[in-house]
DNA sequence: CGGCGAACTGACGGGTCAGTCAGTAAGGTG
DNA sequence: CACCTTACTGACTGACCCGTCAGTTCGCCG
């Protein structure tokens, strides 16, 4: 009973606009604390809707979370693609990982690596996207490897070693407003790339 | 209407098992999936038990992470009690942080902050204990530097960099048994603490 | 125009669960 | 012993919310 039919547009557009919704709705309320009910009067549409559009509440916000994942990994790729010099490129890359450019994309990820813990496909979601997502980094670090710009001696190791505390300060910053504010984050991190690629 | 009286030793006792209880059907089931009944049942008592002694599930949960968290923490002050060289210590200390280690605890932890984003009392908790934690790091590094063994530019940043890494590198492994296994966590951290301290 | 099916509504069933409450048992105190 | 307080029970309630379904609207095609 697969409910995604991809050649009727009306049909997918009503899907998207329902992902979205939810997406909207679980950023401001938190996943857990998203009903069907909030995301239908969101739009203005009954709870019966949703439910035509996709069968379990469960589908529903993993599609979502999947949706706003990919939207945000697909804006990084476009970034990535500008012309510049590999140092100006690991900027724009670090840039846009930071909490401060983007809080409540950082509070769904928190929450989604939560529910990834007992969801198969939150789990898959997260696992593919936090992949790509380092992979781009990766990218980065080789090139400028590759074009004598950076001294990485393992780009991949490098890549996942900032892109995980990145992630780190990220939580420290988002969950709890502790100790660690951006301009430290920004020192820090800033710190650990210099060690990184020279 | 305070419900815990420190004088009363029966009722601090029952207090006690009722949070580790919590703790231990928490770890199983996730956070938000954890009812009063299931602990309840766990101990062999009835729910209005429960609520005899923690007014609201809310305050139950926050009250028993807390508890949880300061457990661990103990445990890992007294690990660092120990006689041996900076070095050594350090090894120690990493090692306790590592994700193999204490998965279970990850999980709680990876929840925690997802909880703490909504809730007031986890928040709280959730930055005091990873605020001490980072400390006795910190110490360590300190302790090291002052002995010569280390060359640490900041202790204090060293140990923030170092805590962020792992808890990013805990998330890979455990919210999502990804390309990043327990052995190249090690290397990960490996690399990184030498180039912090050297 | 007539009829069909896709998109959509809104009320409802059914299950879950936090917190309440009247009542019981037990132990201590005067 | 009579009384009171404390720890505890378990049935109950009231709220919440997911998913269903009978029925409605509307656009399209023959």
């Amino acid at each position: 009973m697969e409910k995604s039919k991809e050649h009727k547009p009306a049909v997918e557009k009503r899907r998207i606009q329902i992902l979205e919704a939810a997406c909207t709705v679980m950023g401001k309320q938190g996943i857990a604390a998203t009903r069907v009910g909030d995301v239908a009067k969101y739009l203005g549409i009954s709870t019966g809707l949703v439910h035509y559009h996709f069968d379990t509440k469960d589908e529903l916000l993993a599609a979502a979370f999947r949706h706003a994942a990919e939207k945000e990994l697909a804006a990084l790729r476009l970034l990535v693609t500008t012309d510049g010099t590999p140092r100006e490129l690991l900027n724009i890359v670090i840039n846009n990982f930071f909490p401060a450019s983007s809080f409540s994309s950082w509070r769904l990820w928190i929450e989604g690596w939560a529910v990834a813990l007992r969801s198969e496909s939150f789990q898959r979601t997260v696992m593919e996207l936090d992949e790509a997502w380092v992979e781009v980094l990766a990218d980065t670090l080789t090139d400028g490897v590759a074009s004598g710009d950076f001294a990485c001696v393992n780009p991949r190791d490098s890549a996942w070693r900032l892109a995980c505390l990145i992630e780190g300060l990220a939580i420290q910053q988002v969950a709890h407003g502790g100790v660690i504010n951006d301009v430290e984050t920004r020192r820090l991190v800033a710190d650990a790339v210099e060690a990184e690629i020279s």
